[in-house]
DNA sequence: GTTACATCTGAACAGCTGTTCAATCGTTTG
DNA sequence: CAAACGATTGAACAGCTGTTCAGATGTAAC
């Protein structure tokens, strides 16, 4: 063949802007835990405080068990950590740098509105 | 009833740390178009460079067809824009500030593995 | 022990998502 | 005009996702 592309020169220079697969993989999986709205809430509510899942629930209006299986998702990828007293979990952010996400989204989509 | 929540201290300060709705919908949604990995890298390759159809298809690996699919889903989110030459079709980012989220998520990720 | 409570778990279910395939549209070229 | 090309579209399809529901833990109080 002549071309493998229509525009080397420009796939040339879009190239330069790729990530390696395992940064791509991580990134998406970032974003994918955090565009659902139940998780979202659940991050920022534990943003400054800890909070049992009867509280979590409470609050966001979800069931206990919906929000059980979301702490769990967010626990396994270690965005938030368990803390046992008694009968109660408490729940808190493992990772403070999420915060920082969240806030760099919202300038931007309060930017791009 | 006595008490709305296990915790009403808690709850009180996990409150103040919630959005709005349309903050959290408009968060989410952004979150979720970046959480697919076909259109990441398309954000990415389009980040300084403009890209045909064909070229973002071959430089990606995927067929025209799905491209062209989520090609119209980032415009109808206006992070990217459309340039008509002839039968061509040239596509760019519509907001540069979509940089700075991928790569405070990029930091993050580095960050916390 | 048993009862009550807070949490967790697994299966099932409906809804959503991304790709494929075939067909179509719009533009350019002969 | 017709043919070729790039891009787009819509239906269909498999795979994934989040909630619900019922049941099972585990702990505390009696």
């Amino acid at each position: 063949m002549a071309h493998e592309y229509v525009n080397s020169q420009k796939v040339k220079s879009a190239k330069k802007a790729l990530l390696s697969y395992e940064t791509i993989t991580s990134l998406s999986e970032t974003f994918k835990v955090l565009s659902d709205p139940t998780r979202l809430k659940i991050v920022l509510a534990l943003t400054h405080e800890e909070l049992c899942v009867q509280d979590v629930a409470a609050l966001l209006g979800v069931s206990e068990s919906a929000i059980s299986h979301q702490l769990r998702i967010l626990k396994t990828l270690r965005l938030i950590k368990q803390r046992r007293d008694g009968k109660m979990a408490y729940y808190s952010l493992d990772d403070e740098h999420i915060e920082d996400l969240i806030r760099v989204a919202t300038r931007y989509i309060s930017e791009s509105a």
